[in-house]
DNA sequence: GCCGTTTTCGGCCCGACTGTTTTCAGTCG
């Protein structure tokens, strides 16, 4: 059982306790330990197999770890079944809806005999909701709205996506005169692989005249709240952005306050408390003499509290207060610490541009390197090249490389990983490139002991330099497959070969925990586009994301090595 | 149910908004 489904349960058991109107700070223990669980960056399955005791997790106690224990060693947990026998199946989904919590979802339940969605909004057209006590007309009208909204609504989007439309409305209100400060904050801020919404801070002089600039942005659809300093409107037809604005001197605590997430928030508020120091998005109040003191950085909220500043990427309640108390928070890997991409198609095989438009692409960017790597000719990969196509491939970069200056060309493949573990290319030609990603293509449903085995094959081939892709996940669309990463992972360690960070952002694989994870095994890690077009070169900043999210420092990643170290790490014998 | 610079008991984050009711409960981020 995945961390994901303990994670679940533990939820709906923090949902089922709240429908029965327990103890809420019983109900909190569960949703802490719920979130701590679903971003651990190790299987709980795999600590229960090496002996670990799960109640080193923060947030995870003795009955806590004892139910996760039961759950995943037998499936199924006692105490989650007899709670929900307690209720009508479904009533939890009615939670889902924005504007029902748990008392009013009981009282549908217990009056009106409601326990699906289906149900609840054929009751609010018949009126019968509008009729219980301290329900109304109003708030019947607004569930129903948003179960209209909840239907039309695709869950969470990926971070590729959001970014183009956040550029483009930053880039419109920053004209405003009087406008300063303008900076995405939330999930966005912290690099997370996926947004439910976006929020946006700054500070004005004028704050309603960005506000009025704001809603009425082309993009802009429907406007859910509109006040002097704040207002939440639907763009592009499905994203809720929010905007905030304060006055400039309040910007740190602002921006501290909606960063998340909310978890690290609520640690950091409780260790405030023990100072004697109430946190709030105006700032930080001494509550023996009530006094407000306000922070225009981030930074400075921070020192304000004995803490080394934390960056957004490692604001998700993993241990970051504690190191930030030692002063133990690492320089986190930045863009600007990249020397090359290590992974890129062209023309070659299913990329649209040559070697050279990518090339100077990769040099305005400021690259000393780039690494040409398409597809080998193996099934279901369209145009991929074989022996001889790859030879003339190599003998136009080496042209190429003597009459480009400032950025050097390597020549490498991504070579197919066959489902029984070979390769789709031989010794002899892989031996003669500079660079060789190895990964899985096809047959991506095999059992999780083949898989594992096929991938491990290739991290002992000598010829192999990085595991592209590992998990072939693509958010949103395809699952990721099953492989036990663990004995990938410590299999890459043993034979010093280097796992990807595809950057990519419908893959973004591995993902922010299973880099934490490699990383914690000692796998150093590289970061590549997987670039079809020279736009995607800049991809690279979703990589870094993932790798701020995972504490990477530049030692951590291949290609931050100048190009003479890199060329020595590669190690290829020619 | 968790946790410890108030450590095995007694605490547990903060503020805003909305709708219904007439002073506040419920929900959200």
């Amino acid at each position: 059982m995945k961390n994901s489904e303990v994670a679940k349960v533990f939820q709906d058991i923090a949902d089922l306790l709240e429908l029965k109107g327990e103890n809420i700070f019983k109900i909190r223990a569960y949703q802490k330990a719920a979130r701590a669980i679903e971003h651990y960056p190790r299987e709980l399955k795999v600590m229960l197999d090496e002996g670990e005791d799960l109640q080193s997790i923060p947030g995870v106690g003795e009955a806590i770890a004892k139910k996760a224990a039961e759950l995943i060693t037998t499936g199924k947990l006692g105490y989650y079944e007899n709670l929900k026998a307690e209720f009508p199946d479904g009533v939890t989904n009615l939670l889902a809806i924005p504007g029902i919590g748990p008392k009013t979802a009981n009282k549908l339940a217990s009056e009106l005999r409601i326990s699906s969605v289906d149900e609840l909004e054929r009751a609010i057209n018949e009126g019968r909701v509008a009729k219980l006590f301290r329900l109304g007309e109003k708030t019947a009208d607004n569930i129903l709205y948003q179960i209209q909204a909840l239907r039309r609504k695709d869950q969470r989007i990926p971070i590729g996506e959001a970014l183009p439309i956040v550029e483009k409305i930053l880039g419109a209100l920053r004209s405003v005169p009087g406008m300063k400060n303008l900076t995405p904050a939330g999930s966005l801020r912290r690099f997370r692989e996926t947004l439910g919404d976006i929020d946006l801070m700054g500070t004005a002089d004028n704050p309603r005249e960005v506000v009025d600039a704001f809603v009425t942005l082309p993009q802009v659809g429907q406007v859910l709240a509109q006040g002097s300093t704040k207002a939440s409107a639907i763009v592009n037809g499905g994203l809720q952005v929010d905007l905030r604005l304060v006055e400039h001197d309040s910007f740190g605590s602002l921006l501290q306050y909606f960063t998340g997430n909310k978890q690290h928030n609520i640690s950091l508020r409780e260790r405030g408390r023990k100072q004697g120091l109430k946190l709030s998005e105006y700032g930080i109040t001494d509550i023996a003499t009530n006094k407000l003191e306000k922070f225009s950085t981030e930074e400075a909220f921070y020192h304000r509290l004995g803490l080394q500043y934390i960056p957004p990427e490692l604001r998700e309640a993993q241990g970051e207060i504690e190191m930030a108390e030692q002063g133990a928070i690492p320089k986190l890997v930045e863009l600007c610490d990249i020397k090359g991409d290590l992974h890129t198609h062209t023309e070659w095989s299913d990329g649209h541009d040559t070697i050279e438009a990518v090339a100077l692409t990769a040099k305005d960017i400021g690259y000393q390197y780039i690494a040409i790597t398409d597809h080998s000719a193996g099934r279901g990969i369209a145009h991929g090249l074989g022996v001889e196509r790859l030879r003339e491939q190599t003998a136009e970069i080496k042209a190429l490389n003597e009459h480009i200056t400032g950025i050097h060309i390597l020549s490498g493949v991504e070579v197919d990983i066959r489902a029984d573990g070979s390769l789709d290319l031989p010794h002899e030609i892989l031996s003669e490139l500079d660079i060789v990603i190895a990964a899985v293509h096809s047959a991506m449903n095999q059992s999780e002991e083949k898989m594992t085995r096929r991938v491990i094959n290739a991290i002992e081939n000598p010829d192999v330099n990085i595991i592209a892709h590992p998990t072939c996940r693509l958010i949103g669309e395809r699952e990721p497959v099953a492989i036990d990463l663990e004995a990938v992972f410590r299999a890459a360690a043993k034979y010093n070969k280097i796992m990807e960070i595809n950057a990519t952002p419908e893959r973004l694989d591995l993902k922010d925990t299973h880099a934490f994870r490699a990383k914690d095994l000692g796998v150093k890690l590289s970061i590549g586009t997987d670039t079809h077009s020279i736009t995607h070169l800049g991809f690279m900043r979703f990589g870094v994301g993932v790798a701020r999210r995972a504490w990477c420092e530049p030692q951590h990643i291949l290609n931050t090595l100048p190009l003479t170290e890199l060329l020595a790490a590669l190690n290829r014998q020619r």
